[in-house]
DNA sequence: TTTCGTTACGTTAGTCGTAAAGATT
DNA sequence: AATCTTTACGACTAACGTAACGAAA
């Protein structure tokens, strides 16, 4: 293979007819161009330019040589480019992912922290599918999220816990446990529960939605759903009931909806979670940021 | 642009997805590799490759660059080879024309002289067209012959007059000339001369098949032919007369047909001519040993 | 005589291998 | 503990510029 140098005195040379001119373009001495093209020579194994004092132009061989290269060699540096640029967008862009408003707006001050600290960097938040918390993530649209633990995936990186919310459970005011200031989790075998289906690993989703009661008892199901308004929905209208973040009776009030802190339960914990693959200094920097604006 | 080692490195470590057999290939020093890849890094400005000590893989970044580079190396690649394959055979190959059978005897000869020297190179020989003489020169088709001087263009060189023959006039038995045993250049004012046409230089032309005797006296011309038979068909056929080499009485004898020589012409000089930008080796080497083979 | 390309030579930058250190399974 | 990548360092190659030389118009 051709060193660099020999391409690019050649090229330049076949471009310019001239060594002296080619040397400065070069920012080299015409010594080094001469010397480089006769090894070239001596490679290909033939005159690739006839020269004399006066002028400078392309054998044949020559020019075989040059109407080959010159192509190949644009698509060489297009190539380094594209890659350039796709280096260049990965340490400057950030796509953040969100499951509930509480850690959108942590992650929005976040955001723009972040983008006063490196102001080339370019910032954006998206809310995720609650049925499919980790697509985003593995299929690259989003870098960093920040959502419901546990996560513990061979290809995935969980950061510490940046805040948790209690957990309550979503009734129906036609419900007998609506009444209540609180329940616990033993109660949770007088209920039928809406879990929303999805493509969580089966440790997440057996967590949020348990099977059992601390006590051994079974816990009901209902069919389960894709989205959170649905759920809403068919709590209110008494058809089951659902676990959720206390939190959420501030942000999603429903008609016929009572939330019940659950005394016993551990808390949700929320936590930045990104790609093991994915360690760049934006992304680490953005997941400074949260952990410091959580501790406030 | 990138280095060599840098693209060769990159490209093997792509594929091998190990550091220590990419340095065995390249006949290098693993540590070469690290340095030249953490070089390419910074170029690119982001990381190609997730390694640990057991595993190599292309991130996103360095599947982009492999991607695009592979293509355009081995197209870099494939011009290089088509340039040596060029070169290799302009040095090997010599086609050799020649215009008359005794030019032709002589060139054969020193074409199998020329293949016991140079065991590996390839000699053609071929019969030039006498209405386009130097075409096939121009169009690179051959790279040297044996012919008819003058010749004097700037963009080919006439060697040295390799040997002489006397000219004669070929007149149709029934010519008044026909009894004659030889002429002088006056008598051509008596006669109609078919000269060949082509593209051949008007000096060539000129000097070939005169207007004019030395006393002044114009020479008339019949209608130009192309080719060498239909002259001598004509001729023959007491249509006009022609000037040519006394040797190609032997040559080309015509029933109907004679040859008397010119008693004060110039005897028909002929020489080597090869393009001034084909100098190869072996075309020189064909050269010398033309010039001594004519010496003996 | 001027303009270039080429050659010669001394200097230096950078590439290379060796070997030890660090990381990962 | 073993394997493989990375780092450190000293040696040496070859790339480089300067300047003199040579060829061509």
């Amino acid at each position: 293979m051709l060193e660099r140098i020999e391409i690019e005195a050649f090229l330049t040379l076949a471009e310019v007819l001239h060594f002296g001119r080619t040397a400065e373009r070069l920012h080299l001495s015409p010594g080094r161009i001469s010397q480089t093209i006769k090894a070239l020579e001596r490679r290909i194994g033939a005159p690739l330019f006839h020269r004399t004092s006066r002028s400078v132009r392309l054998t044949d061989v020559g020019q075989t040589l040059y109407t080959a290269l010159r192509p190949a060699v644009d698509d060489l540096e297009r190539a380094v480019t594209t890659a350039t640029a796709a280096a260049h967008r990965q340490r400057t862009r950030l796509t953040v992912g969100f499951s509930t408003p509480w850690c959108g707006d942590l992650v929005i001050v976040a955001g723009d922290r972040l983008q006063e600290e490196l102001p080339g960097c370019d910032v954006s938040i998206q809310e995720i599918q609650l049925s499919q918390p980790l697509q985003g993530l593995r299929s690259g649209e989003i870098d960093i999220q920040l959502s419901e633990f546990p996560i513990n995936e061979p290809d995935l990186v969980a950061g510490p816990v940046i805040f948790t919310e209690p957990r309550a459970l979503l009734v129906g005011t036609s419900d007998p446990l609506a009444a209540c200031d609180s329940i616990t989790l033993e109660d949770l075998a007088q209920t039928r529960l809406i879990p929303v289906r999805g493509n969580a690993p089966d440790y997440w989703q057996a967590y949020h939605y348990p099977a059992h009661t601390p006590s051994g008892r079974r816990i009901p199901h209902a069919r389960p759903v894709t989205y959170w308004p649905e759920t809403l929905s068919l709590v209110g209208a008494g058809r089951g009931s659902t676990i959720a973040s206390l939190r959420a009776a501030r942000y999603h009030p429903h008609p016929g909806v009572v939330y019940l802190p659950i005394e016993d339960a551990d808390p949700i914990r929320y936590g930045l979670i990104w790609r093991a693959d994915n360690r760049t200094e934006v992304l680490h920097r953005f997941a400074q940021i949260v952990v410091k604006a959580a501790d406030v």
